[in-house]
This record gives structure tokens, C-alpha cells and sequence, in this order.
DNA sequence: CCCCTCCTGTGTCACAGATTAATGCGCGCC
DNA sequence: GGCGCGCATTAATCTGTGACACAGGAGGGG
């Protein structure tokens, strides 16, 4: 399911085991079980809270909250995320958690995870390959949000969330389950819900995507690449002389 | 120095080990050593390359490439930082180092990381502690870019930058050196040079800071503080009637 | 049925920031 | 000295995006 090809050490077949299926390595460890509906946000107080989560079911997003009420979505969180080890160490912003369809997480202890370290190393290497993983995909974030155009960032996402859907199995065809509103694209791209709107519907009208009741269907995945690293068109304007 | 005062498991003193000097456990798994000089960018193919680093001396900048030519500074490189393991999973865009003063890096062999998971698991701990900072610290960068004004991005990463220094003992007092240009700053905050520069003004006029001859000088650092959380009078237009 | 709320779609306008260009300054080099 | 080069600075202009306002549709509840 996830590409471990680039993996020097060893083929991480162990990773299918953190996907959606609550796994006898989970059950050893893990501390209980957390049903959650959405709209009820779970915060996440830094690594002072005693737990983390691996998500089993159902989606949802990851956010910080700033004072000025402003909202940056730093993920969407699907099946086999595991959430929790990079919550605010400084505590700055609010690090929380919502679910956008009913999920349920494993609930691990902190504490465990020394143990884990020592008793487990091919598990521990999971944990932190996953972190790795997650930190590439963080910086690519960065780099749209700070360098591309609204059409370039909304197509990277959707591609990014669509691949990362088809990666576990949750997509049918160009289809896959989107359970998100656009102020949640929004916030996710740096954008504004108008502008998302607005850009997300040159996309639809240039049947490059479609976004309806829940679903996003690639329409036409070559463009949608092409655009999600750099504009197809130069924009550059000629000089005048 | 850094600070693990959150660290629920124990008292990370080992952390220490990993900066400036080279540690016994340094010289068990490295590979070779590095001397790289500014201004030759030392490229990371993915996870095919077979090397790891950590920086010992001198500062640099880690950042990615896109095919249209921009360029987006991802982090910044102090000693004790541990790079390579956040290399390309995907090889899409091109992820560099560059050296901004003379550097010196510890070489490890990727291949040797499994073995000091089964062997070292306190170093492996550390090391998946230390992923964990950096996905924090790239949340944060994320939420500044995707939400944050260019005054506040440019208190912010000045702020962060200089408390790194001061938590690695490189400050002295409120000055710290800074041997970036204002092009990898406005690169690192998804901001145009030009805009950068008029910003720094500003900050400079309103003695905030200073920045000279490489060297960073936090002159106030509580509205530096204010600043890069929230903007610090409500720039909010009245209504007209 | 109406009323209410949440979300999407669309137009208008203002502004933060991008772009371009020109200047100055320090520095190494022939 | 004169030249080129890299970088900081400043000004002038343009544009992509945000802010605001409002209409319409989809549910949900009494």
C-alpha cells in the first residue's frame, strides 16, 4: 500500500499494519479507544498530554488555532495517521484534531513509548519513518503555500489527498471520498473561502476535477499534476520593448 | 540547552550530545566526515541517497527547488541539527542544502540506522524526538506562511530563529549571528525579496531589530514577541458610515 | 408550511504584496 | 584606476488575493 520501494533497510510490509485494521502490535500497547463525532474537536495540549492516537476509521483534519482566531489546517488525517508526537512542544497555538466523518482512534499511552523503543525497534522505526514521511510531506506544504498560485496550491492538495486515498486502498477509480468543506481547503492552502471557491470552480469548469456530495473525482490527473508544480502557462509577462 | 522539560519520558540530557561536538556515539556510526564551503549546494536525492548528516559547525539553509525556479527555504541549519532523513519519498521537487557560513557534518550510512535502532534505542528515541521538533517546528512555519502578515511572518522568523541560537549557546546577550541574506529570508517566508526588505525597514525604524554585518540584534523582544503572534493593532478598517 | 442556519456561488472593490527597474555601495580583479 | 559583480535599498506600477455583501440551495426542526 505505501511505497516503502525507497526504503534502504527493509521492505516495510509492517507498515499495512498501521493501516485502518487495529493490529496485535496496537492491541499490546494500546490504552483504549476513542469513538469521535464530528465537529467536536479533540485538543491536543502539547506532549503534556498522556496520549497518542493512530487514526483506525473515518477521516478528519489536523489544525492550529491562532489568537487572532484564524485557523491553519496542518493535515488531513485518514486512516493509519498517527497523531500526537508533534503536538506543541512550546504550546504557542492550540494543536487540535477534528473529525469530519465519524472515526475511531487507538488511544496509546505516552509513557509506552519508551518501552516500545526498547522492546520493539522494527515498531519504533515505523513510528519513525512515519515521522519522516510526514515531515517531507510538512515541507512540501510549505513550499506551495509559500511559493505557488491559488490554482497550483488547491490542485496540489486535491492530487495529494486523492493519491494519498488511493495509496490506502479508500479510492474507486478517479473517485475517493472527500468529506471536507472548502473552508477547510481554505484554511489548509492559506487562501480565503471566497477565493477557494471561486478558483476551485476554474478547476470544475475546466473538467480537470469535480467536487460534489463528498467526493472529489480527478478528472483529468496529467493536467492537475502538470499544475500542481508549476503554472502550465507561463504567466511571464514580455517586455514591452 | 534544549530545552525537554516537556519530555514526558525522561530527562533527554543525551540531547547535548548532539550538538557542536562530535559525540562517542558520533564516532561509532559515522561514516566520514564533511567540510563544505558556502555557496556549493549539497544535493539529497531522496531517500536513495545513502547519507545522513548532522551539522557540527557553521550555519546553512535547507531548502527545495521548483521547476519554475523558486525556491523555498525550509528550514534553517544550526549544529546539532540532524538532516536527511526528511529527503524526498517522492523526488518530485529537489531538496538541497547549502552551506551560508564554512560547515562541518557528520556523515552517517543510511544503512546503519537499523542497526542503532536495535542496538542504541535511546539514540534512536532521540532521533525520532528530534523528527518530531522539526514536524513541529514545520506546522508552525506552515501556519505562519498560510496565515500570518509579512510583518508578523518576518517577527516571527527572526524570533524563532533567534531563540535556536540562544537555546545552542550561539547568542550573546540579545545578538546573534545571522549569516543569511535577505533573499533567504524572504525565501523562507514565502515573501518577494523587495517586500522583504521594505518590511525589515520597518521593523528596523520601529527598533525592533537590527540587522548588520551578519549579526541579528533583538532590541525588543516583547513586541518582537506580540508581533509574530498577532498583529498588534487591529488593522481593521472602521466601517464608513 | 415557515423560519433558521450552514454552506456554496458570484459580483464589486480595496489593498498587501509581486514585479520591474534604477541606484548606491562594497569588494575583488585585471 | 576602471570594471564587473553581488547585495541592499528605494520608487513606481500592476495584480492576485482578500474583504464584504448578497443570493440561492439544502437541510432540520417545530
Amino acid at each position: 500500500m505505501v511505497d516503502c520501494a525507497n526504503c534502504p533497510l527493509r521492505k516495510l510490509d509492517s507498515f499495512e499494519t498501521l493501516n485502518r485494521e487495529e493490529t496485535a502490535f496496537m492491541r499490546r500497547f494500546k490504552h483504549g479507544e476513542l469513538k469521535v463525532d464530528p465537529g467536536t474537536p479533540l485538543l491536543m495540549e502539547g506532549s503534556n498530554s498522556p496520549q497518542l492516537y493512530t487514526a483506525l476509521r473515518g477521516m478528519g483534519l489536523r489544525y492550529k488555532l491562532l489568537p487572532n482566531g484564524k485557523r491553519q489546517v496542518v493535515n488531513f488525517v485518514l486512516p493509519g495517521d498517527f497523531i500526537g508526537l508533534q503536538a506543541g512542544l512550546m504550546g504557542e497555538m492550540q494543536h487540535s484534531v477534528e473529525a469530519t466523518t465519524p472515526m475511531v482512534l487507538c488511544v496509546f499511552d505516552r509513557a509506552e513509548l519508551w518501552t516500545l523503543f526498547k522492546t520493539e525497534p522494527e515498531r519504533a522505526f515505523d513510528l519513525t519513518w512515519l515521522a519522516a514521511m510526514e515531515e517531507h510531506f510538512l515541507g512540501e506544504a510549505l513550499t506551495t503555500v509559500g511559493q505557488m498560485s491559488a490554482v497550483q496550491r488547491l490542485s496540489w492538495g486535491l492530487l495529494r489527498f486523492f493519491s494519498k486515498c488511493h495509496d490506502l486502498g479508500l479510492a474507486d477509480g478517479s473517485r475517493c471520498p472527500f468529506p471536507y468543506r472548502q473552508q477547510d481547503l481554505a484554511d489548509a492552502l492559506g487562501l480565503s473561502l471566497v477565493h477557494t471557491n471561486k478558483t476551485l470552480m476554474k478547476l470544475r469548469q475546466r473538467q480537470i476535477v469535480s467536487l460534489q456530495d463528498g467526493c472529489l473525482t480527478v478528472r483529468d490527473p496529467e493536467t492537475l499534476a502538470k499544475q500542481a508544480l508549476l503554472e502550465v502557462e507561463s504567466p511571464r509577462r514580455r517586455p514591452l520593448i
